[in-house]
DNA sequence: GGAATAACTGCACCGGGTCCAACAATTAGA
DNA sequence: TCTAATTGTTGGACCCGGTGCAGTTATTCC
């Protein structure tokens, strides 16, 4: 399958081992990608072969889970209700989350000094997050509007589901499980627009 | 008041309107800031004292937006029920916008080819909005977990919230108003946490 | 007519990101 | 075994957004 070629010399996760140390030493901002690069024993162009940009770096976990959601969406029977199915897919993907085991870039980002940035580059994440949920709930609502409320519940289940993510990194080593903090809001939204629309 | 100094030579609104032009004729990524200091009459530099950054351009609508978001709230009557309030607020919030004047970057995204960019910024003014609705509602909650709930909510409502400011610049000039599309996903969120938490 | 003040400008610099032309290491096949 | 195709790695040049600073210009107050 990987025929010819010459093979790969350093591999991703010694580039992000490279930067997790960088960034708690001395901070993301102050951590250029020749550091990087340079502790990880590559050249700072190499490092672009295996991350698009310095901020991929700090969403390795993140983008993982956007696949676990999408093979939990696609894996809800279909004769559940579309909401409920929401529900079960994001509680499924929130397992692959151990309680002990946050996301360092989640807990350490004090000291990592990295909110600016998690501030800056997370949308494209949420959106892709938000994206597999609309195109999974789109086809199974009903009504004349279900393309706006498709991406609306997407959104708002989304925005409840990230206080639900920030809630439990913050919450420490002996934190409950992500998927208790999660159906304490997602379930809210997800009743509120479980009857019909009104008007 | 404005005391001695020199006077500004070029404004703002100048500013915004030589990026605009250029964004449509040749995209926001081709366009440097230097061309827009050029069109504005004014050094590279002198971008940088009205504009902290490139993208900013993009937000200046949003921002005000934030601004009568912040007012909207702290304008509500103590006797309304808390997520009323928020309710409230945002429609209030939205009738500064009129159905006939959308935002150009909501309606020329396409042309100015700034989608990309909107997902890389728009996570910090969003959460800006987030954060006005939270601190709002966080002393108004009762129960245990009030913080959580209250940025729970702050950022479910703001998600649906997008989506209908979405479809309102989607719908073309002659759209329904702004208030009419956000009522219909941002009441189902609230009375979805209408109700105290059960567990 | 000076200070004091505030906007503007030019210049140098940093770092993320792109592009490209070389080079190195491997495999498939003649 | 030699060669070609393939793929990873490297260095260098370059663009652009953003920062810092020192110096200039235009204004007001005294």
């Amino acid at each position: 399958m990987s025929g010819a070629g010459r093979p790969r010399a350093s591999s991703q996760p010694m580039l992000e081992e490279a930067a997790s140390e960088l960034f708690l030493e001395q901070g993301y901002a102050k951590t250029t990608i020749e550091q990087i690069a340079q502790r990880a024993g590559v050249s700072r162009n190499t490092f672009f072969n295996y991350f698009g940009s310095k901020s991929d770096l700090l969403w390795v976990e993140l983008d993982a889970s956007r696949s676990a959601l999408e093979m939990a969406l696609v894996a809800i029977p279909d004769d559940l209700d579309p909401l409920e199915g929401v529900e079960h897919a994001l509680r499924q993907t929130a397992r692959g989350f151990g309680a002990a085991r946050a996301p360092l870039v989640l807990t350490q980002w004090e000291v990592m000094g990295v909110d600016d940035e998690l501030r800056a580059t997370g949308l494209a994440r949420a959106l892709a997050h938000a994206d597999a949920i609309e195109t999974y709930l789109a086809p199974r609502l009903t009504g004349a509007d279900a393309g706006f409320r498709a991406r609306a519940i997407a959104l708002a289940v989304l925005g409840a589901a990230a206080a639900a993510v920030g809630r439990w990194a913050a919450a420490g080593p002996r934190r409950e499980s992500l998927e208790s903090y999660l159906e304490r809001v997602v379930h809210p939204v997800l009743t509120g627009f479980a009857t019909p629309p009104i008007r």
